[in-house]
DNA sequence: TGTTGTGAAGGCGTTCACAGCC
DNA sequence: GGCTGTGAACGCCTTCACAACA
């Protein structure tokens, strides 16, 4: 299979078709056109194309792409053809969302294992997960073959979070707390900062009043 | 005040910078340069300087910024300098975890309301804020004056929550359920997917193994 | 006629590099 | 010497537009 270096904004995009294209099979359909993929996933048709020729042909000139099929081909091709199991550092509020958020068991990613620090959490029991005390992290994830880790603590204790799932021998690591992280090269790393979504927001309301207030303070000829 | 139209990922430095500055001023300095602030952001000095020439000049040449000074203005460019009132629509284990999440507070950010459709948690308290029914939405709404909304109900319910949001005036939804949403063109709408980080995440190590034996499979010279 | 696959063109964000100022 | 502010160059992602095919 073409593995190509394609940019984060594609890899999202993907993520959105093959979330429609189960959709679709669910709704009994067999063939689907780029322009309709592209108006469920809110991109233009040609987007769609693009983002599809990276990694092969997978459509018929004339018809469309087979929904079946494509959708398999997206899930192999992002990775969801097979199970990820996940260490979760933290098991306050955002772990406990990310823990209950079934979508992600759908998709193959199993939280195996969770620590914290709080000795009241220590013993816990979220489904058949037992929450251990970080003391027990890097064994318990080496034992288990987990590669991917979670890091859902206060800004303060991520850091040696990290550090504890690097040294346990994960290679891809998901970042909720509002830090910045150092992690070996060889170790992906994605960071996850919902404050930023609010802020971002906050900009668009704020400047989107000012430009209203400019508007009718200076208006426009025409 | 300047108010340009910038990129989101500007967008997102420019919190990232603030925070920083924050830091900073706790740490009890007085300057910074564009290369110390870049070092701390994971960007280059250049990325600094022009995003904050944007909105003005700030700095002094030969000297660097005042952290004070800078921290300041980037709270009133972000929309920081007030309070956000924010209605939470869906009251699960996303919603707990937002509303859990002192770092919004801090930032200006007040959940005020709440609202689910599920009357066992109807009439529970988070606080000092009672959750309602989905059906007090609209008045509530309006009565409190919220012109931000956020969607945290399951997939299926997250189209009429935006609607009771947009009826009710909100000008601002931040939307964490798996769904494209339609809202009207001057409604500002931003999507939180955090399934779509896993995936993305599950790409990079899979492209990643697969360059990994096609690299050993066929060694390079040198 | 309808639709894909893809080079070429376009647009936009980032980086460069240096004049200007401390 | 140190550092900012910024036009210009660069590179990358998106859009265009059309040949190829059903």
């Amino acid at each position: 299979m073409r593995v190509p270096r394609i940019a984060d904004s594609t890899v999202a995009r993907l993520c959105s078709y093959h979330r429609i294209l189960e959709e679709l099979a669910q709704e009994g359909r067999r063939l689907v056109s780029s322009r309709r993929l592209a108006e469920r996933a809110g991109v233009t048709s040609a987007q769609v194309r693009k983002d599809l020729s990276y990694f092969g042909t997978f459509g018929r000139r004339g018809l469309g792409y087979h929904v079946q099929r494509l959708h398999e081909e997206l899930r192999a091709i992002l990775g969801l053809d097979r199970r990820w199991d996940c260490a979760l550092v933290g098991a306050g509020h955002i772990a406990r969302a990310l823990y209950s958020y079934q979508d992600f068991r759908r998709r193959g990613f199993h939280f195996v294992a969770i620590f914290d620090t709080n000795e009241e959490l220590v013993g816990q029991r979220w489904g058949e997960v037992e929450i251990q005390h970080v003391r027990r992290l890097v064994p318990e994830v080496r034992r288990l073959g987990v590669r991917l880790g979670v890091v859902a603590t206060p800004a303060r204790a991520a850091q040696e979070a990290v550090d504890l799932l690097v040294a346990a021998g994960v290679t891809g690591v998901l970042n909720f707390a509002p830090r910045k992280l150092n992690v070996p090269p060889e170790v992906h790393l994605r960071n996850v900062n919902m404050a930023i979504e609010f802020e971002s927001l906050a900009y668009s309301l704020r400047a989107a009043e000012a430009r209203g207030r400019r508007r009718r303070a200076v208006p426009v000829e025409e």
